[in-house]
DNA sequence: ATTTGAATACGAAATAATTCGTACAACTGT
DNA sequence: ACAGTTGTACGAATTATTTCGTATTCAAAT
């Protein structure tokens, strides 16, 4: 139960996500690989001076150029937000999810494998 | 492309929730069903009629207690939503998404054998 | 008929989230 | 040294969402 009961919104999210992906990053960086084109720089300045008040991330200002981290466990996060996904539109059935995300997005041929091999695993460790 | 772009808010989704499940409903009832002890019936009484403003819900009111439905698709919009989370949080990859659903919220073993002839569907399908 | 309770309508406050303008600081190249 | 460019800081406007107070209507019970 230690620290984080964080909701990141939903703007914070799109740049945790960058931020998971390439470990450190300027403002500027993520900026760009969001490339909103309905959006300006200093709003993604201000969202990650933001995230950085609250704990979401931390940075590294020696430079002029400050260089961002994500503080927040990607891991964590993603549980947390599956988790409300599941009770809140699920109403609390994993596998109503799943069905879902698979119907859906089609999944390759590949990764059905991959969730095949998954789920017996699973079934062994009960 | 017909109609809904909808993006229902979180209380919003937490209506409707109520209104598929139970298919009718008073303003009353669904606000019972959310056992909300932090807000009171006018906070329900007004999102339901926002909702219906944004035609997300139709309602009877030949009587002096409203009836309200859901307009919007049920299975539409939690595919929408998953989609979202899909390439929002997990950078376009369904498999990861599952996995982090059944590693979670432990599915029951019914759960997984239920996926499993699910999954096996799909994959005769191509 | 009058009171009481349960409903809706509606405006507006409170809160949260996003967006941006503008000022100023630091580096770059001339 | 100075102009131009790129960066951060920060307050404030905008927009979205949630919440509620108050007025009014309707129906039922006294």
């Amino acid at each position: 139960m230690s620290n984080n009961n964080i909701k990141p919104t939903e703007g914070e999210m799109e740049i945790l996500q960058v931020l998971w992906q390439k470990g450190l990053c300027t403002v500027r960086e993520v900026h760009e690989a969001l490339d909103k084109k309905d959006s300006g720089y200093t709003t993604t300045l201000k969202m990650m001076q933001i995230m950085h008040e609250k704990g979401m991330v931390e940075r590294d200002t020696n430079q002029k150029t400050h260089i961002y981290k994500a503080l927040v466990n990607q891991d964590k996060t993603e549980k947390q937000l599956v988790n409300k996904m599941i009770d809140n539109v699920f109403n609390g059935s994993a596998a109503r999810l799943v069905m879902q995300a698979l119907g859906n997005h089609t999944a390759s041929a590949d990764e059905i494998e991959e969730i095949k091999k998954y789920l017996e695993k699973l079934e062994k460790d009960n």
